[in-house]
DNA sequence: CTCTTGACGCAACTTCTGTTGCGAGACTGA
DNA sequence: TCAGTCTCGCAACAGAAGTTGCGTCAAGAG
């Protein structure tokens, strides 16, 4: 009984990894130049050096694969700040909100994700899932403040962080309009002056 | 020279209206069922009741398809309200555009509209500009709130209306959490008191 | 090194998407 | 009512998207 083989084993190795990240790379690069709907696969393949068999053996489907793409860049771990006050944390986050956003690819990028998630069955709600958690990430900004006294103890920060970057993203997503760093540091103080109870300006 | 052809004449009337209104009825329906990516031309044609050349011919691509359903449905009419405090015009704006989204289609709906935008070179831009002057028409509350000496005059209205509209739109486009009337008003509060400078909670 | 297994390239194929030309029916103005 | 257009339906077509089977090559274990 040599060569008992897992069941299901993949492999890690050299190629398998590699083509995966050109391809996901190459996807990124399209669907920043074309946007979502005049994505090909077949030019995804073409630019990853990968026969398109390769990508649908992979990637069912165009939402997928685009759903997948979009997960690798946004793992880049946006750091929870911790300036010692509210205001200070929440311009921190949202600027670095923003500057994930307008970072790479602008508003389609963005818009693409999206549509990627309205695409797909399952992807809906892993997306949903995905989102979710990254928003608690930043809760403790909000805990820590509660703890400082700065903000009531009955203030939910899950709706501060929403509240924060939701004005951002809303400008991404539907408006197109820049983010400019007047309007991040705007949105910061206006939704910190609302949770400490003090004007924002 | 009788019947003088005025040129790139349209005509109005009874069939062409109802043509187009069949097929946009059609597709926002699909969507909601279906989904962007699988929306199928097609399908939108069965359905209308109507030949799929006729769609082509009036829809040369999918997004300007799927945007021109969208912009009729968001023509409703979202009202100013004016109920003589700031927060209290800020729920209400609030929870008619939590209505608005969550109305018809849900998530879905809403995901789909952005993805139409993030699929067409000139849509882009087009759906951008009606986006800004939907936002632009909240502003009038935060203008009283300001003559009313309620929030400061260098309080910028489109921060505050963006604000508070954004994290709806968050939840809708991203998380795909619920929008509940919990939510909503908190979110309201939460602007409110940021502008006014009295704790929201 | 050698053997086994999984992943990729290739080509042919099927299916779906979008296009074009023409004839018939519908709308408008007189 | 009647003529002049405009729009739609139809069918045939061109091209892109997605699938399948098989041979070859790379990765990992003994």
């Amino acid at each position: 009984m040599t060569h008992v083989p897992r069941v299901g084993a993949q492999r890690p190795g050299g190629r398998a990894a590699r083509v995966r990240a050109d391809v996901l790379g190459a996807t990124i690069e399209v669907l920043d130049e074309v946007g979502y709907d005049q994505l090909g696969v077949e030019e995804v393949a073409r630019r990853a050096g990968v026969h398109k068999t390769t990508v649908y053996r992979r990637w069912p489907t165009k939402p997928e694969l685009v759903a997948d793409a979009v997960r690798v860049t946004a793992e880049v771990e946006i750091p929870v700040p911790d300036t010692g006050a509210l205001t200070g944390d929440l311009r921190a986050l949202a600027r670095a909100v923003a500057a994930t956003i307008s970072g790479g690819g602008g508003a389609r990028r963005a818009r693409s994700i999206v549509a990627a998630a309205a695409s797909a069955d399952g992807l809906d709600e892993a997306l949903g899932r995905f989102w979710a958690a990254r928003m608690a990430l930043a809760t403790p900004i909000i805990e820590r403040a509660i703890e400082r006294g700065e903000v009531p103890s009955d203030c939910d920060p899950i709706t501060v962080i929403e509240t924060t970057v939701g004005a951002l993203w809303l400008r991404a997503l539907l408006t197109g309009e820049p983010l400019d760093d007047a309007f991040v540091v705007a949105v910061a103080d206006l939704v910190s002056a609302g949770a400490t109870g003090e004007a924002s300006s």
